[in-house]
DNA sequence: TTTCCGTGCGCAATCGATTGCGCACATTGG
DNA sequence: CCAATGTGCGCAATCGATTGCGCACGGAAA
């Protein structure tokens, strides 16, 4: 309703309007009235007097004074794609709740770029940094906290997908429809994401007593966003002529790359091929087929990775903290996986075996 | 290589340890020196001894005294879906070149979080804002830059979709192709582009000799992001069984939603139905059918807006400034439309009628 | 009447850097 | 020998909020 006052009012400026110190009036805003002993009255006076003007602190000299920015940065690889925006939601609900605001910049996987965003962001005053897929190389002087980040290093909290579980639903699907001839396709060697997930299927597979074919097992190289990559590899294993009936893909883009690759080659998904992705991205329930996926909480791994560092931030005792957090994946069936050979069977549910399970770790005083 | 210092080093203990006044050792560091006639000797020891014990000014007490922050603010209705992130990445490439950051929120739709936001990024001394597909109502002491927020109020710049020339390229595309009943998917009330797309439209309409038929133009409604008001929507259509051979719908998300509309109706795409989408995310040309849409520059609206403001802010002189920067679409055809009837030919090409044209105006002197 | 105490609030330093103004000394011209 | 000019740098205020310490006043107790 109101017009804004063109210029933020200063506390000043609101005390000489009252006709009050400047130290009354900050200690009534910042709630610490009765522990100085204001009278009542006066405490609405202020207090009114501010909501009228609009009167809100000014965040450079509160934090010049206090040694506070609220504010923390996130380091993420892109902007514009699914996996990271949808971390970087997570985060941003968490950290608003406590009033802290957060830069982000994206370093697009050039490593130069990345090196030097933790110095900006500390010349910058974060009080704190939360790394997406990015794996930060430096001892820092705040709370580091890292989304699929697998370096450990110490001082730095990892959030991290269970993938012996995520490895263990993929293949145990892919088994139950009868799929014994399963293409890989790895992810990009620079995700922080490849490795650990890779060992975990390898594991998954001998469990389950699958055999992994070498010549089935494809890598993405091509750091570009998009589809392009999981095509290309995807080609490259029809042309290889090794017979497969399903595909696991590193991630959801990936999986509609191969897609596209084998209907090119006219083959019918998830009729002829069965192609099962990783994440669970807004595209993989619109596309067409739907994609069956392993999700990932991705908006829940920001929280637990915003909520971590806020309560790092506050903690100055150095009790012992986990070096990692778990979250875990579910299964989700839609329609790009079916049985192999000539059954059809549609079962679409999702088939969680645990639900997300994060431990904040807040004092406890 | 060296472990991040523990504790910066202040200017004070810089000065101190020079045995210099830190007047003169700021002025040292901000390359003000010359114009200051300090001794070459002295700035080079200074200058030595900052290096060495990795001085770096804090962003606050500087932001304090030069009222500079380096920062702008960022305001969004959502995070994690295309349109705002691909508008968002290019702002930072914009703005990290100017060694600027910047802070995002987004308000998801809620009035009551849009109305603080201004605020709260003035609390943070931001130097200018940017929203994105949201109006702001008040009038702030700082730049603002709007991108597709078509409330046009003095001192807030635009950078807007030439909507005249996009419904044009749409309808005379599906013209070309032989519809006649074209059925219309508006936007949501409270997105800003909603309305001037749709004068946009009834204006190209006419000037095609095409009829648009009320019965046969809906609204999205429900502010979820993803497909589902596009799917019910286009039921809603399909329910009230006035015959048409073509949507042409929001953005892309919407047309994805109608299409699996479509297909749960058994009618087929582009074949029975063409669907012509808008935006131009990702999502579009991974789709199956792959989407004809209207392509939005969106990096570049993000880079023209973060130039923008930029550029308010390095200029002081009010000369006249244009109320609105205008940038164009292109038609994208790709399989989503096609032929009314039974014939089929397929175009695949992209037909641009005017390259993106962005004037920056920088100080001329 | 004096001393005490509780109530209610203000003074002034501080955080770290920037900046308008001005001072001290050396040199040079007259 | 004195003034003028140039050279090199420092003093102190300032940005806006926070905070340790302390002061003034009125009433009650002695």
């Amino acid at each position: 309703m109101a017009k804004a006052p063109i210029k933020p009012i200063t506390l000043k400026e609101l005390a000489a309007m009252l006709e009050l110190s400047q130290s009354t009036v900050s200690r009534i805003i910042n709630g610490e009235a009765t522990a100085h002993r204001i009278a009542e009255e006066t405490q609405q006076r202020v207090l009114h007097a501010a909501a009228l003007n609009g009167y809100v602190a000014n965040t450079m000299a509160r934090g010049l004074r206090q040694k506070r920015t609220y504010t923390i940065g996130v380091i993420v690889p892109e902007i514009s794609e699914g996996y990271s925006t949808t971390v970087i939601s997570g985060i941003e609900d968490e950290l608003l709740k406590d009033g802290f605001f957060y830069f982000v910049v994206s370093h697009r996987h050039r490593a130069d770029l990345l090196d030097g965003y933790p110095r900006m962001m500390l010349a910058r005053s974060v009080e704190g940094i939360i790394a997406v897929d990015s794996s930060i190389n430096e001892d820092l002087p705040v709370p580091v906290v890292s989304v699929s980040g697998h370096t450990h290093r110490d001082g730095v909290i990892n959030i991290e997908l269970d993938h012996d579980l995520a490895a263990r639903l993929a293949l145990a699907h892919l088994k139950s429809l009868g799929h014994r001839q399963i293409a890989f396709i790895k992810g990009q060697p620079f995700s922080s994401d490849t490795d650990l997930r890779w060992k975990a299927i390898v594991q998954a597979a001998r469990e389950l007593q699958l055999a992994i074919d070498d010549q089935l097992v494809v890598q993405l190289r091509s750091p570009d966003p998009g589809t392009g990559p999981g095509e290309d590899v995807t080609r490259q294993l029809l042309q290889a002529k090794h017979p497969f009936t399903a595909i696991f893909a590193f991630n959801d883009v990936t999986a509609i790359g191969a897609i596209s690759a084998l209907r090119e080659a006219s083959l019918r998904v998830p009729k002829d091929i069965s192609v099962l992705g990783f994440d669970d991205i807004m595209a993989a329930s619109t596309h067409h087929p739907p994609l069956t996926t392993i999700h990932q909480p991705l908006r829940s791994m920001g929280q637990a990775a915003a909520g971590t560092v806020l309560s790092l931030i506050r903690d100055d005792a150095p009790h012992p903290r986990p070096a990692a957090i778990t979250v875990y994946p579910k299964l989700v069936v839609r329609k790009s996986t079916g049985h192999v050979a000539h059954h059809t069977e549609s079962s679409a549910q999702v088939s969680d075996m645990r639900s997300i399970t994060i431990q904040s770790n807040e004092a406890t005083s």
